[in-house]
DNA sequence: CGCTCATTTGAGGAACTTCAAGGTCAGTGG
DNA sequence: CCACTGACCTTGAAGTTCCTCAAATGAGCG
């Protein structure tokens, strides 16, 4: 696990949390949850639920050669830092996402974009417990084929104006966390705008244009969203 | 297969095969070349080689849903139509890829953008195989992740200049073509431009760029290039 | 040679970034 | 309780990159 430190004392969660903390168990075997055996030796590949604050690293590759992580509560990215100093977010990770199957070649960083819970799991177990129950590789296989449709989406995103990319990923960061009445907007408008290759700044300005013609409002608290008019959203996706 | 009209006569191919025409049978078999009885059921499973001239359409969703794709010789893009009309190419895949892994909610569209000969094989007796067959299922989960990391570089990229993408574009051709002494482009400069969010003309703009101040060469032919100075082509790469 | 299609080049305009400043909010300490 | 602080978001003006439109050039093929 390298030289991350997840012994911080951890103060408080923010609201994106979808698991009761109390029942820090089993959060990955509920995704079988006919067979008991099956969940045991899930179970003991498992480790964690980890808490990490807010801004600190989670992996980095060595660790993501070793374990596949699933998220239990709050946001993860995973982001690049090029040489030249810009940073790119390749991807964000919600509740109930699991993932890890990244190209040490790439060399991304998995970091805690909200405070956050994450399981870490033996990557080698996992895989052998796959090639002998058939619904473990199916999991894994979704897994896998669902964050490659997201990033083949991500890449199709890239190619659009900025007003059609903000409002895209607020609708489909909308639809992940569950088509709530509101969004509230776990990660920091630097993330977003890291993920959608733009500035903090045409982000913001995009976002206040979608407000101004009515599209979607703010209400009360600043990162909590109302998506009003879905039609005309929906139209401005399409570029 | 629908609508496909694959039964066009064919004429020659562009030089971009690496196997021979002559033994079409087990082209994708020959990746486990030590098991007999495994190639022999992967073959079963196999339909084709098809021959597709370049522009025609190889597969759409339902195929997609049905059979994964084996390149045998030529190119062979993914792209999406968007209802603005534009087009974007989501990926490229060369001989001995093996794909098919698409959501088809994203509703692309496979086409030749050489001509091609491409494999079908069966999506269902694959998987069946692969829940027998370790080596089939750590074939297909390779191939899997290779493609999300091919994914996830082709995002990276988005966000950076043109000259950088176009840059890195043709290097990471190169190298996927096997680093011989000169580069042959096998596509055309739209599917290119489509590839990296880019118009022609910003594209034929950044190559001219780099052929001035002396990265490439152009030798002969249009489309067969000479990446001179590789050192120097890194530091346009980071940016 | 003359056709078509692909690529190149140029000039002008739009979209996005950069730089700089102002505003908002939550937490902190007086 | 209120001012202070720092992080985050917003706004404006100027600059850069890329796109759009238009036209010329070049390559491949009958």
């Amino acid at each position: 696990m390298s030289t991350i430190d997840y012994a911080t004392p951890f103060v408080e969660f923010n609201d994106t949390k979808i698991f009761g903390t109390a029942d820090t168990s089993a959060h990955f075997a509920k995704v079988f949850d006919d067979d008991a055996s099956l969940q045991r030796s899930l179970s003991a590949l498992q480790r964690g639920p980890v808490r990490f604050y807010r801004g600190n690293v989670i992996a980095l590759d060595e660790d993501v050669a070793a374990y596949l992580l699933f998220v239990v509560s709050g946001v993860v990215r995973s982001c690049k830092i090029c040489k030249s100093g810009t940073r790119s977010v390749v991807a964000f990770y919600l509740p109930g996402d699991l993932f890890g199957w990244i190209d040490p070649q790439l060399s991304l960083s998995i970091e805690a974009a909200t405070d956050t819970e994450v399981l870490f799991i033996k990557r080698s177990g996992l895989l052998s417990l796959a090639s002998r129950d058939a619904r473990v590789a199916n999991v894994l296989l979704r897994a896998t084929t669902n964050e490659l449709a997201r990033a083949q989406e991500h890449v199709l995103l890239m190619s659009k104006s900025a007003k059609c990319r903000a409002a895209t990923f607020l609708t489909d960061l909308w639809v992940r966390l569950g088509k709530a009445k509101y969004l509230d907007v776990p990660m920091s408008h630097q993330d977003i705008a890291d993920y959608l290759g733009l500035t903090t700044e045409t982000l913001s300005r995009s976002i206040t244009d979608m407000e101004r013609s009515g599209l979607i409002a703010r209400v009360a608290s600043q990162r909590r969203l109302l998506l009003q008019n879905h039609f005309r959203l929906r139209r401005v996706m399409l570029n």
